[in-house]
DNA sequence: GGCCACATCTGCAACGATGTACCCAGCCCG
DNA sequence: CGGGCTGGGTACATCGTTGCAGATGTGGCC
């Protein structure tokens, strides 16, 4: 059905393999060949059929990605961000939702998927390092973010203890003493989690003020979850001027709840989130958060995945590039 | 280096051949024949390979799935319910992001990218039908939205126009006289733009009201689009009490720019939208809008590519499913 | 003139799976 | 008892490319 190199050989007049070489750009070939070969394909409208091109070669030219969901604004973010950094670099980008689930996770590790790409960016959330190692095969495989952190495994990290810790420092800085935290259990110390509430303890200790875990309110990292902590918050009579969503959805969830339930937002109590996502600069008032840098993650995770694959040694050398972060003071938190 | 179905087949003392049976569930294998097989699996830790596959069988099984950028929250939230409905068909999805240009649109109809692909998803933006038609391969196509309408193309619409008939009646049965409209030109009459703005017109005519083309303003369909059309709708000086974006982003951007000026949403100013997008429900004051059955037309457009992917027929007939739509009525115009 | 070096091009085998054809044993049936 | 059928399995070619190992031709140089 298709044209294949056969083809275009037959009606170039030369063989197969120059073909390739040509498609290849092979150095030793007379510029009159070349442009034969050129010719036959554009009449024919060849494509070079990239399946066979995988076996032959071993090499798919596609990164996979796992994350949780599509649908969460921060993902589709740097989801996007990851492809164009992976295509400017000559690669395509599968995405796999592991939709959170332990199971599914540990499936993508080792399943059929890995057979589809030269490598692997995976956002843990639900398994930890152990099971990552145990169930990754020999392909290589960078994490994301900061829920799993091990010294066996590659991982581009941000700063989430330093950038919680600003934007707690600018709540401070701003005159709030009673800073709610969602999205984190009292005693989390791992993961992103653990890290930013880890950041806002230090921020809170480096202004002298004492930590309170009435404060601190577990919760999906969603914006209904936001929604959800803070009417349990308001309703437990806690005294609070200020909440700081440890995601922007939780924030712009909080915010939402604290308006429906006319409360002043920055005056009565002041808002910050951490992610900076495009629809935060647009809530009304619009969000003081923290950007990460984003682009500079997927820059960096995309570059370190395509070295382990590009690069000969198999020795998995630990490599933590710190992305660079940056406070958004707007509105809610100003 | 990776393990092959030889392996396999030397380990368990069958022919290959045997081993690709047990693998493709082939009716007639004696039990103790499978089971060793199955048992040298396990052990050896096989794994088909799908390239090897594909190339043998000529289906990738995976959809192609070409719109705009996921960052947009539109597209994401699409993208979520299209790779979730094509999972539990056995197929994978792999997203190109076209960023809306028209040589990006007209490459990945043609390119390389088909190859990955048993059919593709289309999300046209910048090019038109006749442009698709030239430059589309003969692989299976699906067209979503409605930017291009050809009875020649195989598509899945929305009822652009009734939904947005819809959500003008609403905003009139509020008592609004003077509805801006964003997102449009006034003589727009196709693509989504032009037929919701179409419908805008015939529910003013329904409603024996006078269609006025100064309450129309031409802009990008984000955020930041519609809080420009919105500061230069209030600077021009035309009156209106009420807005209606033409999708989500542009309403809340409008949103944003009609709070940040002091006009008080909704009692001076309703606002509406169209996508119900995750974060409309969470806005301050939460968006009024319509959800064209996100869920449903991704359903749909999965299951129409795979039927014409599957279908021996290679006649190409038209097919125009109607995704239901549901008013969502909020705080912003309630 | 002979030989080497190098540019240019070719043929064959392989990547790892599946389709097709075929083989063999057992069994039923006339 | 022979022929046909059917269950259970195998051998070989094949999908469209690329790596490897030549094969050919041309010019330069001693």
């Amino acid at each position: 059905m298709a044209v294949t190199m056969n083809d275009v050989a037959r009606a170039a007049g030369v063989s197969l393999k120059t073909v390739s070489n040509v498609i290849n750009n092979y150095e030793f070939i007379r510029p009159a060949t070349k442009q034969r070969v050129l010719d036959a394909i554009d009449e024919l409208g060849y494509e070079t059929n990239l399946t066979a091109r995988s076996l032959r070669s071993g090499k798919t030219s596609m990164l996979g990605l796992v994350l949780a969901d599509l649908s969460i604004p921060y993902y589709a973010e740097l989801a996007s961000d990851i492809m164009k950094a992976a295509l400017s670099r000559g690669y395509r980008v599968l995405v796999e939702q592991s939709g959170n689930e332990a199971e599914h996770e540990k499936a993508v590790l080792q399943g059929q998927f890995r057979s589809l790409t030269d490598g692997l960016l995976f956002i843990p959330l639900a398994i930890d390092a152990e099971q990552i190692i145990a169930a990754a095969g020999r392909k290589p495989l960078v994490l994301l973010g900061e829920f799993v952190q091990d010294p066996r495994l590659d991982m581009v990290l941000i700063q989430n203890k330093e950038a919680a810790a600003a934007v707690t420092a600018h709540l401070l800085a701003g005159g709030r003493r009673r800073i709610a935290v969602l999205g984190a259990h009292d005693g989390d110390t791992t993961g992103s989690n653990g890290l930013r509430l880890e950041g806002y303890k230090a921020a809170l200790a480096a202004a002298g003020m004492a930590y309170d875990p009435a404060l601190v309110i577990p919760c999906d990292w969603r914006r209904d979850g936001g929604a959800d902590a803070t009417a349990r918050l308001l309703d437990s009579g806690v005294e609070f001027d200020a909440v700081f969503g440890l995601n922007d959805a939780l924030a712009l969830g909080a915010m939402h709840e604290l308006l429906l339930r006319g409360r002043k937002v920055p005056e009565e109590i002041a808002v910050a989130g951490f992610d900076d996502l495009d629809e935060s600069r647009f809530a009304s008032p619009s969000l003081t958060t923290v950007a990460p840098g984003r682009a500079e993650i997927a820059e960096r995770a995309v570059e370190l995945l395509i070295q382990r694959i590009e690069s000969k040694d198999a020795v998995p050398t630990v490599q933590r590039p710190e992305a660079a972060f940056e406070l958004r003071v707007r509105q809610s938190a100003p």
